[in-house]
DNA sequence: TTTATCTACGTAAACGTTTGCGGAAAATGA
DNA sequence: TCATTTTCCGCAAACGTTTACGTAGATAAA
C-alpha cells in the first residue's frame, strides 16, 4: 500500500499538497470546510507527518539534546525527568546521549548534535573534559546550550547549579560539630568548577573552625568502584585518626560504607560519613546516611525552561548568567554525635 | 558565513555535489586524489552531514527508539546502558521516551515514533496499557519492535525477558525455608504477563510446600509511594500473622522497610523481606536486603542486538521468539532464618 | 461600470542529501 | 588503427515538507 503522506492525502481529496499542508497547520488561507475534510481523512488514514522532512525544510528539529555522563545515577535520572516534563509541554523531543565521562565520546556526541539534529543543548560536562573547543564550536552552529550541575566555567552561557560551596561548607561544619577532628574529603578527580567549589567549601569550613587542612586527607577517586574501595581502604589504614568523611559524590559514600564494614569501623561511632546523594533509600541504609541532596528534578526543569525560552526567541547565544538552586542537608544516623558521657 | 554543507564543499573544490557526497562515502566511483581533497576540506571546515536530510533521502534514520516507563529506576537505567553500548557500536543513535506508565503517553509516543523518526523500537510496556492497537500498528509502518522485561503477550515479535516465574518461585521458597508461614505478595497492579508470571511463581511455591494461597495476602500497589506505604501499613496491621513479604518490584520492598520501621517490626526477626531489585546499595541497607536481581545490562544488550540484526537484514517483522535470561537470587540479612533455639 | 481588496487555492522552489543514469576521457584490447 | 571497457565525474530527480508568490473568482468600494 502507498505510504500515507501529504501527497497521498492531496490526491484522495483532489487538493494540492500545499493546501493539505496548510490545512493541517490550521492556516487562515484555507476554508474551514476543506480543513475539516483534510483533518477527517488525516485521522482516518492515521497520517503522521515526517518529522525529519519538516525539520529539514523549517530548519528546526523540535528536539533538544541532553548530554550527560550517565543515566544510572539518581541525580541525572531525576534531572531527565524534569527536563522531559518541560520539553513535552512545549512539544519538544528529548535526545539523550551518554558520555560515560569520556572526553572523546563527548566530543563525538557534540559533533553529531551539531548536524541539525537538535535545536538546543542541555549538558553536564564529563569529568574527563579539559578542553572545551568542541563546546565553543556550538556557537557557530547557532545552537544554544545550557549547562546544569557540572558546568563549564570557560564557556559563557546560561548555567543552572546548586550552592555547592555552601553545601560543602555546611556538610563539613556539620561533621565538625558532631565531633570530628580529622575529616577526609573524597572527590572525583576533575578540574570542573563544581569539584573545586565543593573542595573549597570543605577547606574553608575547616579553617573557619580552627582545623588545619591536611592535603593527605583529600582523596581523588576514579571511575571504577572497586578501585575506589581499595583507595579508601588504604587511606583509612594509613590514617587511623580519620574520624569523619565528606564524600563529594554518592558512589564514594557507598564505597566508604563498604570499607568501614570490611575494616570493622562502625559508623558513626568510629567514623562519621556524609555525602552528596540523591539516593531514595538513604534513610534505609545501615546506618541511615546523612546527605546533601540536590534538587535534581528542579535543576532539570529550570535548565530546560531557560533553554526553551531562548529557543522561543531564537537567541542562539545565552547571557552568561547562572541560576543557583539550594541543596538540602539531611542529618541522619551516620553523622550522629557521640552521646555525652 | 555560509553554512558548511555539500554544496559549499563542492563550490570550493570545483566539484559537483554528487562527487563530494560520493567521496565522503568512499565510493569507488571517485578517484583517490579527489577523495583526499574532499576529506581534507571537510575536516578543515569541520563539515557535519545533516542527519535528517540523509535520513529523508535514504529512508533510514540510523536511530532506534527506546520506550520505557521511567528512567529513575536502576533496572531501566542499566538496560539503557546496555542498549546504548550496542547501538553506539553500530553507529545508531538512541532516542529515549518515557511513558511514566501512562497509557495515553505511550500511544502518543508510538505515534511520534512512527513518523520516520526511528528505524526500530525497543520497548517495555507501561503498566497501565491494556489495549495494544498502537503497538500493532507499527507493523504497517514497517518498524520492527523488540520487547524487553515488560513484554506484551498479545503482540508476536521478539522478546527478551528473565525467568520471572522461576525467580518468584525461588524467592517464595526461600522465604518458606527461612521459616515463613504467612507470606504476603506485593505487586504493581497490571495485567502484564510479567506480573502474572511472578504471581504464579509465588502461588505455586506456596502450594508446592503445602501452604495455601490466601488472596487477602496479595496486595496491589499503585504509582504513588506514599499511598503504597499506607496500603502496606494497613495490610500488616490487619494481618499481624504475616511473617514474610515478597515484593515484585523494588519500590514496594523499600516501602515495606519504611512501614516496618514505623511499626517497630524488626526485619528479619518479625518479618522477612525479599524483592526484585537492582539497587546497588541493597547490601548496605538496614538490614541488607535479599534480592532477586535481573541482569538489566545484559537484557538491554540482547534486546538491542536482536533489533539491530533485524535492521541489518531489513526484516520489519520479527519471529515471535523470546530469549530468557536468568535472574540471580542474593540471600542477605533480610531473610535470615531465626537461629535454632 | 471600474478598480481595489479579499478569499481560497495551486505552482514551484527550497531544505541537504543520495543515487540512477549518462557521458567524456583515459585505458585496454584487438 | 578502431572497438571496447574502465575510470571518473556531472546532471537531475527524489525523499516529504513548508512557504513565497501568483492567480482566479468573489466581494466590496468608488
Amino acid at each position: 500500500m502507498p505510504p500515507v503522506n501529504l501527497k497521498r492525502l492531496a490526491q484522495e481529496l483532489n487538493l494540492s499538497i500545499a493546501s493539505v499542508s496548510r490545512a493541517l497547520q490550521d492556516s487562515h488561507e484555507v476554508s474551514s470546510q476543506t480543513k475539516e475534510r483534510v483533518r477527517a481523512l488525516a485521522t482516518a488514514l492515521n497520517y503522521q507527518p515526517h518529522a525529519y522532512a519538516s525539520s529539514l525544510r523549517r530548519n528546526l528539529s523540535k528536539t533538544i539534546g541532553v548530554v550527560i555522563p550517565k543515566v544510572a545515577n539518581h541525580f541525572f535520572a531525576l534531572a531527565i525527568n524534569g527536563i522531559e516534563e518541560v520539553a513535552r509541554q512545549s512539544g519538544f523531543q528529548v535526545l539523550i546521549s551518554l558520555t560515560h565521562d569520556d572526553y572523546a565520546r563527548e566530543v563525538s556526541i557534540i559533533q553529531h548534535m551539531k548536524g541539525g539534529r537538535v535545536d538546543g543543548l542541555l549538558m553536564s560536562v564529563a569529568s574527563g573534559t579539559e578542553d572545551f573547543a568542541h563546546i565553543k564550536s556550538l556557537r557557530e552552529s547557532n545552537i544554544p546550550i545550557v549547562f546544569f550541575d557540572r558546568v563549564c566555567a570557560e564557556v559563557s552561557t546560561a548555567k543552572v547549579t546548586t550552592n555547592d560551596y555552601e553545601s560543602a561548607f555546611q556538610a563539613t561544619e556539620h561533621l565538625i560539630q558532631a565531633g570530628c577532628r580529622r575529616i577526609a574529603h573524597l572527590l572525583i578527580s576533575n578540574n570542573l568548577s563544581i569539584g573545586q567549589f565543593r573542595q573549597q567549601g570543605y577547606r574553608d569550613a575547616l579553617l573557619a573552625h580552627g582545623c588545619d587542612v591536611d592535603p593527605t586527607l583529600i582523596l581523588h577517586g576514579v571511575m571504577d568502584n572497586e578501585q575506589n574501595v581499595a583507595l579508601i581502604r588504604d587511606l583509612l589504614l594509613r590514617r587511623p585518626d580519620i574520624d569523619g568523611v565528606f564524600a563529594s559524590v554518592e558512589r564514594l559514600a557507598i564505597s566508604t560504607y563498604r570499607v568501614c564494614k570490611e575494616l570493622g569501623r562502625t559508623i558513626p561511632d568510629d567514623i562519621k560519613v556524609i555525602g552528596f546523594s540523591n539516593l531514595e533509600a538513604a534513610s534505609m541504609l545501615d546506618p541511615p546516611l546523612s546527605t546533601v541532596t540536590q534538587p535534581a528534578y528542579d535543576i532539570g526543569r529550570e535548565a530546560a525552561k531557560i533553554l526553551l525560552r531562548a529557543l522561543e526567541k531564537k537567541k542562539a547565544i545565552l547571557p552568561s548568567q547562572s541560576q543557583v538552586l539550594k541543596s538540602e542537608l539531611f542529618q541522619r544516623q551516620s553523622t550522629a554525635a557521640a552521646p555525652a558521657r
